[in-house]
RNA sequence: AGCGGGAUUGUGUAAAGGUAGCACAGCGGACUCUGACUCCGUAUGUGAGGGUUCGAAUCCUUCUCCCGCUGCCA
């Protein structure tokens, strides 16, 4: 396992040591994403940090769905989301389960605490409430809080039961009117909703809140500790009260991170959505989307992506990482272990005039130079070739080692050729670049030991596969969206706006036979836009080039 | 304001009193069948002040700044 360590492994490190809170136990974690939207690449993080923890420590780790709303959860992102996180290659074996399976059970702990004098009906409107709650001089008050515990219960059976509207009434904690912690001020456990939920249908009409249900869920499925951002850091009493209360022998431990946030990366599922319905990109799984399904179709792979959580590490300060770390993680990824192509992208025709018209050879070309195992492709070569338009000048500026009349270059995999002239056409562009090759230097060699410096991509006019390649960049915003009371939707950056529906899409060279349309990757990659599995990707030749070119 | 968190280079993240390290980004160079990759080098940092100590990012203290909470969302 890996010996990074952060602040939550010192935790987990010291509640599983002996004469510590969890001596003797399994490590369990919890994933809990709430079905009501698609997972982006924030959520990674969290999966990563769910599932990596338990991992470290041989444990093991729960998928739960928290559908404690009915208002906004879907089956349709429980299926994409599940989707996600295998594509990721993480596996919750048999532990996946749905906080609302718990729902009779917490009616249950509710009732509990009512008879115990632990909790109240409380018949207050959420308006009324927020006068009563007082402010960070005055104590909150509440009229209901004294209601015997017996008529407590039977409002609280006629709730479920469903007599009475929404906003009539709730079912509030008996903690601490005076706390400075708002949580703690008798918080709301129960709402009456009519909304039919995405599980459980009609069968309830009243709900948990989310601090009600999530540690009681917690405590049931045997988390040892429950890892959440920390925004939940606040309702860290309240979870402990809860759990607390409810007579669990085994308390989970809630600890709070940082979440993630990307450069002129939108990163709230609300925006996300937004986009979606809005009809600015074609849907979740839009390539611009830095969710994890448009980051599929992006090119991005598991492990980069992986990569990327483990690099950006985790603490309590919240942070902006540099969008370009992901493009590295990915670089890194793909260099590794992606096939090379040689592909054009700007075409200038290349005639070896020496070469005889009608003649053809193949040349073996390795897949991979970093891994001999990726073998060997074929590539046929002729008189007729075309290069990258950048790679001849006319005048060569300092340390150019390609195209210029009487330098030698190298076409990759092929032949020395010495470069002995160009024609233009009458606004003096460059049509055509000549040149002469040497027999003796097959394969790219120099029999002699000579230094050929430059080293050019090329593909063979006469054999040359063609395909398109969309231009995508990710959805960037402002660096600072919610500034100046701006809708994000303004921040938006217009060049990656362009291509609503189409994309800008230009044609490449390639020399193998491309079917797919591709997405252009920044930093100079392809991968094919497949909707379905992983992508393979093409390397693209000095991909440096292009990257700065795509630079923002 | 009350309560709860936080502050290490451009950006992240290590260093549990003992040389402030690593990654990404930047810059310079070497190497190379691509200028990529790789390798080498390099600049920039402990929010501020006081204290304890032989020695402080770390302990104490005062201050400053930042973030979260005041949903019948999660």
């Amino acid at each position: 396992m890996d010996e990074s360590k952060n602040f939550i492994h010192t935790f987990v490190e010291e509640d599983m040591a002996s004469g510590g809170r969890c001596e003797g136990m399994q490590v369990h974690t919890r994933f809990p994403p709430e079905p009501n939207g698609y997972l982006h690449i924030g959520h990674c993080k969290a999966l990563c940090i769910d599932f990596g923890t338990a991992q470290k420590y041989g444990g093991l780790c729960n998928l739960r769905m928290d559908d404690t709303n009915p208002a906004k959860e879907d089956t349709e992102f429980v299926d994409a989301i599940k989707e996600d996180i295998h594509w990721l290659g993480f596996d919750w074996g048999d532990r996946f389960f749905y906080g609302s399976d718990y729902f009779e059970r917490t009616y249950e702990l509710a009732e509990d605490l009512i008879k115990r004098g632990l909790a109240y009906v409380c018949e207050l409107s959420a308006e009324e409430f927020s006068k009563y709650r007082g402010d960070t001089q005055h104590p909150a008050v509440s009229p209901y809080r004294d209601r015997p515990w017996e008529e407590s219960l039977d409002l609280f059976r006629r709730m479920r039961a469903g007599e009475f509207p929404e906003g009539k009434y709730t079912l509030r904690a008996k903690i601490d009117l005076e706390s400075g912690n708002f949580n703690m001020r008798d918080p709301v456990l129960y709402r009456i909703r009519y909304i039919e939920h995405h599980r459980q249908g009609t069968k309830w009409c009243i709900f948990p809140m989310y601090d009600f249900a999530h540690p009681i869920q917690d405590a049931l499925e045997g988390i040892t500790h429950s890892l959440c951002s920390l925004e939940y850091e606040a309702h860290r009493p309240l979870y402990n009260w809860v759990v607390e209360q409810c007579g669990f022998e085994k308390k989970p431990r809630q600890i709070e991170f940082a979440r993630l946030n990307i450069n002129y990366t939108v990163m709230s599922k609300r925006k996300l959505r937004r986009l979606v319905e809005e009809g600015r990109v074609s849907g979740w799984d839009d390539p611009r989307m830095p969710t994890l399904c448009g980051l599929r179709r992006r090119g991005y792979t598991p492990d980069s992506i992986k990569d990327f959580a483990e690099r950006i590490g985790v603490a309590k300060v919240d942070s902006t990482v540099d969008y370009a770390l992901l493009e590295a993680c990915l670089r890194d990824d793909l260099n590794a272990h992606a096939e090379r192509a040689m592909a054009v992208l700007r075409p200038l025709k290349l005639t070896v005039t020496n070469y005889p018209e009608g003649q053809s050879e193949s040349f073996d070309i390795e897949r991979n130079p970093t891994d001999e195992n990726a073998g060997l492709r074929s590539v046929t070569f002729s008189r007729n070739l075309w290069i990258e338009e950048d790679d001849f000048m006319i005048e060569p500026v300092k340390k150019y080692n390609r195209f210029f009349v009487g330098n030698e270059v190298r076409l990759k995999g092929a032949y020395i050729v010495r470069c002995t002239g160009y024609n233009t056409d009458a606004d003096g562009k460059v049509t055509e670049v000549l040149c002469e090759y040497d027999p003796l230097t097959r394969g790219g060699d120099t029999p002699d030991g000579r230094k050929v410096r430059g080293t050019v991509h090329w593909v063979d006019a006469d054999n040359c596969g063609e395909a398109e390649v969309r231009l995508y960049d990710m959805l960037f915003t402002d660096p600072d969206p919610d500034g100046a009371d701006k809708d994000f939707m303004d921040c938006l950056n217009p060049e990656s706006l362009v291509t609503l529906t189409g994309c800008k899409v230009e044609k490449f060279l390639c020399d193998v036979k491309p079917t797919d349309r591709f997405q252009f990757l920044r930093m100079g990659y392809f991968a094919p836009d497949n909707k379905d599995s992983s992508p393979e990707h093409l390397v693209f030749n000095r991909a440096v080039a292009l990257k700065d070119s795509f630079k923002k």
